[in-house]
DNA sequence: AATTTTTATGATCGTTCGGTCAGAAAAGAC
DNA sequence: GTCTTTTCTGACCGAACGATCATAAAAATT
């Protein structure tokens, strides 16, 4: 008897369980949490609403569930920009990734977008907690980049908060940006990616002197 | 008998489709439109729920009425960036008013994301009518300015792009931002302004050759 | 094949929600 | 002060929603 399933045990669980996720993920991303129902999850899913709820106790469960596995790999792309390599391209590189998550991953974005515009209620531990440290861990990596000349002085939060924002703005802001691009939507990764990187690489090139 | 009020007429219509407005601002901004409820918006209002309904004939009318009202202001910060001006600084100045809009009208920001968030259904020829054609317009003034060579070559589109993503997150995602930020996120919006200010005048400022 | 355990469902319950309505109260017109 | 119009309210309605339960079907175990 499942509920409060810790894990998927049996290969049933595993399958359902899953499939369950992949339907709320997308129902979730699209119609926020109050929006979506049980019932559109459940035919998303191809289940029964009380079959949904053999595997999960609650609506919240799922929705709990979804942002705990999001949050493990959201921030992969932040751990991996590391101190030693070259501070502007670790820099881009860190922007490339994270474009990349916007574009194969917007349902995440779109999830973690819903939930931090209503004000963390669920996740604000994990904002003022983990989330936090790493920031100050990685501005202090390039507070280290600007001591050593190697990037143009700036504020590290902010630089991070700009990345953040300008990457996440083409999957949950997507339907203003193809709308407003028009012909060229389809273009409008690669053209973002060569916009930021050019922005940044300008930015933060080391000014002599 | 109001209901679908043209325009407020008497003193009382005034006053109280006023309030409602504002009570509605402030849940639909928090909880998005399904979050919210009319009984929330009529106890926030100080009035009865059937008396809501004498003012606006259903949860919708009073939503769209919001968005109707915050379109006509949303874009003036772009509408009043000028050809005649210098470009790195009218663009600088344009990401100065719509960071103003982010601090002093965080609930219009949020209004506006939860609204594209969820695919923009009430407003979709909104951003694909009017908006696009001022994006497109001030796109061709900044083509201009970079063939007069008085700005750096970029991507118009992407750039504005970038301005309202960057000057939104501070709205939208503030939570995130006071959280990461810590003892010093009540200089928040000051740090940004002068983040942001360095990071486009080094990146539009024109190169040589 | 028999038995146990897991998985699934139809029916249904209690609440919440958007919205209605008849009529009371207040405001304004004369 | 009377009459008319506007404003307001308590009671209520039907639909949608999250969740439960008794029981049936399917899988797994022996």
């Amino acid at each position: 008897m499942p509920k409060t399933a810790k894990s998927p045990r049996t290969r049933i669980q595993k399958e359902k369980s899953g499939q369950i996720l992949e339907a709320a993920l997308e129902v979730f991303s699209n119609f926020g949490f109050r929006g979506s129902t049980l019932d559109q999850i459940a035919e998303a899913a191809g289940l029964s609403k009380p079959n949904l709820l053999y595997y999960f106790d609650s609506k919240e469960a799922i929705h709990s569930k979804l942002l705990e596995q999001l949050l493990e790999t959201w921030l992969d792309p932040l751990r991996s920009m590391k101190a030693e390599g070259n501070a502007v391209e670790e820099i881009i590189g860190y922007v490339r990734r994270k474009l990349e998550m916007a574009r194969d991953y917007p349902r995440e974005s779109r999830l973690f977008a819903n939930e931090i515009l209503q004000g963390a209620p669920r996740i604000y531990g994990q904002i003022s907690g983990p989330l936090k440290q790493l920031v100050d861990e990685k501005s202090a990596v390039i507070e280290r980049w600007i001591s050593a000349g190697s990037l143009a002085r700036t504020d590290p939060h902010h630089l991070i908060f700009s990345i953040w924002a300008m990457t996440q703005h083409y999957a949950d802001f997507d339907v203003q940006v193809q709308a407003v691009l028009g012909a060229r939507a389809d273009r409008r990764f690669e053209d973002a990616l060569t916009f930021l990187s050019g922005l940044f690489r300008s930015a933060l090139a080391p000014k002599v002197g």
